[in-house]
DNA sequence: GCTTGTGGAAATGTCAGACATTTAATAGAC
DNA sequence: GTCTATTAAATGTCTGACATTTCCACAAGC
């Protein structure tokens, strides 16, 4: 593939990263092709050299790029990618078709993991992760109403889901909060936010919270399963 | 903090990036701290001022530090860096004396992680995921006899959690997998190696091993925390 | 006194060009 | 044919100059 498809003009080097990385996770080039050499990517987006090295050193942190002297850039596949850079996570969350494969591997993994952080959380919460906990909560509450709110709510959904990561306590688990921003912004593309399903999903989170609260565990853990089967019917993963 | 107690003359932007890394990791800077310059790193080391900065870059990528034009570079606290990084695996993996506080974040991480790793892993596993298990396991005995084998007995262990995390055939998981080799390796430095302890930790393994290869997700769950209660021993976390 | 603006110093960021190094392909010698 | 130079092409590096941002000090004006 050529650069031909891409929109000129990105300004920046960071703009230019998130531009060809977004063309890589669209699945633009495939794994082993070589990409644009340096100097044509430099002519075609009318930037210096500079930019596109520091554009392209972004991409190879992330693992979507593997360049040697001589040989090239080559395009790495999936299995390469650092998905738990917070990078890539920007990345993908601009992404306005994430790639299914990606959206289904995202989600299983919130599904085997998420219960085990909601009872962490249960166990660990502090009064400001049950204040983070409530805030996010009455956001969800307050912008489930109207349909050109959704973004918002997504907002508010991310803001919950990451306060349920931080009040676990650990530092690991908490740096997995970032997968859930381009995991819960994928629900937008993805569903049609009826209000009956708005309310059954406030209905569970509910529950997760009320569980935290509580200090109990086990609750948890199945309040947030069961969240978390609501958002596969949403992503259409099951129906 | 200066750069006076560090040693001279690594090689290469990758060695000084890893030489300035594991100097924060170990805690000779405070978060907050201004970061030296770009100008009195060249100097110090004597390289050029294009491997500080490309050895920089790698350290803000990783969460590390701060940089701002015209403020300078400031060290991030620990709950920002990206321990998932790739990177940040490999720096903590040289490191002889990790800050106990990550070393513990990192095992509560994987003692609430892996049985539900290890219970993906009895579901999805292919027979070459039992393969690469059997493999690594068969390393790990033939290499528990002998004291001076205790790196390489490190390195069987960490391929067999390694191939835990494969198999569960998750690409978010399994990239969670890097984290094990500085958290294993810790181990080395912390726990005497002997005899009637490496047999509890060779049966237990046999057990997840055995687990997966049934198929039975309880028990590899089970058993998989099994191997972790004697890691936190071995680690001094509890006796 | 307080605010505001203005200048300079100091740090990181950027640019341009030449050069170094690595790799792969190609042509030639035997 | 196989091995070996040579060459071309790509990324990596160096250097010096310059741009930009930030902070601080100091002074002007109300």
């Amino acid at each position: 593939m050529t650069l031909d498809a891409l929109p000129p003009h990105p300004g920046g080097a960071e703009q230019l990263a998130r531009l060809l990385a977004q063309a890589l996770l669209a699945g633009h080039w495939q794994p082993g092709d070589v990409f644009p050499r340096e100097l044509d990517i430099s002519k075609h987006f009318a930037v210096s050299r500079n930019q596109v090295r520091n554009a392209l050193t972004s991409l190879t942190a992330a693992g979507l790029l593997d360049r040697t002297a001589g040989r090239g850039t080559l395009v790495r596949e999936m299995g390469d990618w650092h998905l738990l850079d917070p990078l890539m996570s920007e990345w993908m969350t601009g992404l306005v078709n994430l790639d299914p494969q990606l959206v289904r591997a995202i989600y299983a993994f919130r599904f085997s993991a998420e219960p085990v952080v909601a009872g962490l959380a249960a166990q660990a919460a502090q009064a400001e992760d049950i204040e983070r906990l409530e805030s996010a909560f009455a956001g969800m509450e307050s912008s489930a109403g109207s349909v050109e709110a959704r973004a918002e709510h997504a907002e508010y959904d991310v803001a919950f889901h990451d306060a349920t990561y931080r009040a676990s306590h650990n530092l690991v688990w908490r740096q997995m909060g970032h997968l859930l921003r381009p995991s819960i912004m994928a629900l937008i593309h993805r569903s049609q936010h009826r209000t009956d399903t708005l309310d059954d999903s406030l209905t569970r989170h509910r529950q997760v919270l009320e569980a935290i609260r509580n200090r109990d565990t086990s609750s948890a853990e199945i309040a947030a399963r069961e969240v978390l089967r609501r958002t596969a019917i949403d992503l259409g993963i099951v129906s």
